[in-house]
DNA sequence: ATATGGCCCTGGTTGC
DNA sequence: TGCAACCAGGGCCATA
């Protein structure tokens, strides 16, 4: 599942050969299982040029200058199985097709499992915060029409700012210290933190020897800084190697990952613990409804 | 504030 | 071999 290391692979696969490409055509063949989302019409897209392309967290974004020179957003969530191929890959998962100026260019999304979702919007930043869930939710009672429409002009900003390679180990700190609750937990928590999902979590936790069920707040503000020091550590490992091809992930050349070859823990139920001089054998158990892997002696709850 | 479970969806695996 | 049941899980949501 792409998670923070494969949405910047993609990222680095794009802007390699796209950046500064228009924007010819857009097509969805297959509208009726896919939808995107719009703040305006797609037409305000065309001829559009591709002038940036990032991520954040685990959401591939591309800036574009329109014709009359306004920049808009296409926010991509690849959610489970989400691709973003450069070349010719029209199939039956083929959602969204962008044909490029380049000769023969085009940009693919593809997606088996459509959980991912595209979004054009003129922002991507987060501005929309907790308290406006809130009000949403009384909108939702009041005037149900009312409620949709925002719905979906809001959801690309419900992005938190924090990502684990941006921000600080002082802001890390300030996030997660006397926090409660499970550690997985709340590292898949994305309102809190954007970018690592169910694999990084596993690998990291294991790295700092950190029990995936662990209270939070018993955990002290060293452990934490470790903690964060390692994730970083992983992360940026991960991202060397293209990161994880474990089911359908590759990067926007079609070129499989490589970090799941370097998994200690993920997917590695009933085997041997990787660790140098322990015998302890690798569990198997579940953290907020995600398969959870890891050392019962290596990581210990206290 | 935190926890839990359902939903969306298809492809791969397991079991009879 | 065939077919059905089950599982994978990111993000969101309702409910407790």
């Amino acid at each position: 599942m792409p998670e923070l290391p494969e949405a910047e692979t993609i990222v680095r696969g794009l802007r390699a050969h796209i950046l500064n490409s228009r924007i010819l055509s857009i097509d969805f063949p297959r509208a009726r299982y896919f939808r995107p989302q719009f703040e305006e019409p797609v037409e305000h897209y065309l001829e559009s040029r591709i002038i940036d392309i990032f991520r954040h967290g685990k959401s591939v974004i591309i800036q574009v200058k329109t014709l009359e020179e306004a920049e808009r957003f296409l926010v991509i969530r690849l959610g489970m199985t989400g691709q973003l191929l450069l070349g010719d890959h029209t199939d039956r998962h083929t959602h969204a097709i962008f044909c490029l100026d380049s000769p023969g260019m085009r940009l693919c999304f593809r997606d088996s499992r459509q959980f991912g979702k595209m979004l054009f919007v003129k922002d991507w930043r987060p501005i929309f915060r907790s308290q406006k869930t809130l009000s949403l939710r009384h909108q939702k009672k009041a005037a149900p029409e009312a409620y949709a429409l925002n719905k979906l002009n809001r959801q690309p900003f419900t992005l938190p700012a924090s990502d684990p390679l941006k921000i600080s180990a002082g802001e890390f700190l300030s996030i997660f210290w006397k926090r409660r609750g499970m550690i997985k937990a709340a590292l898949l928590n994305q309102h809190l933190l954007v970018g690592v999902g169910n694999i990084y979590a596993d690998e990291s936790l294991f790295a700092a020897r950190i029990h995936p069920k662990q209270r939070i707040q018993r955990l002290s503000k060293q452990r934490l800084l470790k903690y964060f020091t390692l994730l970083v550590k992983i992360l940026n490992n991960a991202i060397d190697l293209g990161g994880s091809s474990i089911s359908d992930f590759v990067g926007a050349t079609n070129v499989l990952g490589e970090f799941q070859l370097e998994h200690r823990v993920y997917g590695r139920t009933g085997e041997k613990c990787l660790r140098r001089g322990c015998s302890g054998l690798i569990k198997h158990t579940v953290v907020s409804s995600r398969s959870t892997h890891y050392c019962p002696l290596c990581q210990r709850r206290i």
